[in-house]
DNA sequence: CTTCAATGTAAAATAAACTTTACAAATAAT
DNA sequence: ATTATTTGTAAAGTTTATTTTACATTGAAG
């Protein structure tokens, strides 16, 4: 799982802490998820996508093996 | 969280357990995400939306209290 | 060169996703 | 009516997401 996130919140100029208090999670998970560290739930995607404007597709995608 | 997966799953006629063999998991993982007992992950997501030809945002939507 | 804001990271804990096994209920087919 | 397929459900277990606390690193700003 790819995904854009470092570069979405870059163009709104959002901080991590910033971007972690609007979708009501940890700044340690907008971390861990920007580093690939882990994939996110569904409702955390969607969270994402509502606020960056972008289709979940645009910000996460699936690789090789899944 | 809400889904559509049950009804996208009838249009192209699918069992659960086929669908489940179709993006690797177990048919109870189908089952109860259709019946809403938990949110997938958005890799999950992702390949729901792969076989059904639709965006994530068509087949997931967050309700109040996300 | 110090200070401050932002980021990286890590360990321990909790919650949630997902599997496996197994059985019961519903529905379709013969 | 019986059988076979599909679906509902449940308990126990494993794995992965997410939180909390805490500290170390980076980089910009003064």
């Amino acid at each position: 799982m790819r995904n854009n996130l470092r570069v979405e919140r870059a163009v709104l100029r959002l901080t991590q802490d910033e971007l972690a208090r609007r979708i009501g999670v940890s700044r340690q998970t907008i971390n861990a998820m920007e580093a690939g560290k882990y994939v996110p739930s569904t409702a955390l995607a969607l969270k994402l996508a509502q606020v960056f404007g972008k289709p979940v597709e645009q910000l996460f995608a699936l690789e090789e093996g899944d």
